[in-house]
DNA sequence: CTGCATCCTAGTGGATACTG
DNA sequence: CAGTATCCACTAGGATGCAG
């Protein structure tokens, strides 16, 4: 987890921080749907590398965003998933979700006039 | 403004292309305040180099996002605001306001037991 | 004051190969 | 299957100088 001291005072810049890198938002909008290993989450995802996931869910599960379960399988199974407070986040995607849909309804009415 | 072909089909993509450059969700929460100037925006927004605010701007100003109005005087005076569509991302600046700050009202309650 | 143009850096993110 | 280790490309972003 951050150092409280360490984060923006301001509670927009706070989020940015946590979930502005490329896919982090993309994955709390994958994993509010439950639980989900690390193939599979990649696939929903779309075009990440595994390099790029791997860093994105680690950093996340240090702040607290995401947990990480591993089974003691062969071959390996790693499922991950919202903790808590990740799941919250299902307020902010919401927003970009009923916000995205607006934007592109907007185009398409001026589009056919 | 963007074609809408060229969009992604998830509606949470389509914002995150729209807005999650560095700056641009600061630039949203400033204007949201009202129209400012570019001096007084740079100033607010942070630690923005002048080009890249500028580089912002232009592209929220492509998406529909932000209107620029230039005034003929000397010294120039160049205002920015919000359009219509840029004033309805106040539901996803609230949803990072909100969770900004329950995310770091977490950590104090976790650092005080 | 605002805005270009130029140059330069840093760091994210991608490709690949290899391991448990 | 999941992860680590390199290596590399790209470009967002910063610094500076000049112009209207």
């Amino acid at each position: 987890m951050p150092a409280l001291e360490q984060l923006p005072a301001c509670p927009v810049e706070t989020t940015l921080t946590l979930i502005s890198d490329k896919w982090k938002m993309l994955i709390v909008r994958d994993l509010l749907d439950g639980t989900k290993r690390f193939g599979e989450l990649r696939r929903s995802v779309g075009n990440v590398s595994q390099k790029v996931l791997t860093s994105n869910l680690r950093q996340m599960e240090a702040d607290g965003l995401v947990s990480r379960k591993v089974y003691a399988e062969v071959p390996p199974r790693v499922e991950y998933s919202l903790t808590e407070t990740g799941r919250s986040l299902r307020i902010v995607v919401d927003a970009m979700w009923r916000w995205g849909e607006q934007y592109k309804a907007g185009l398409a009415s001026v589009r056919h006039g």
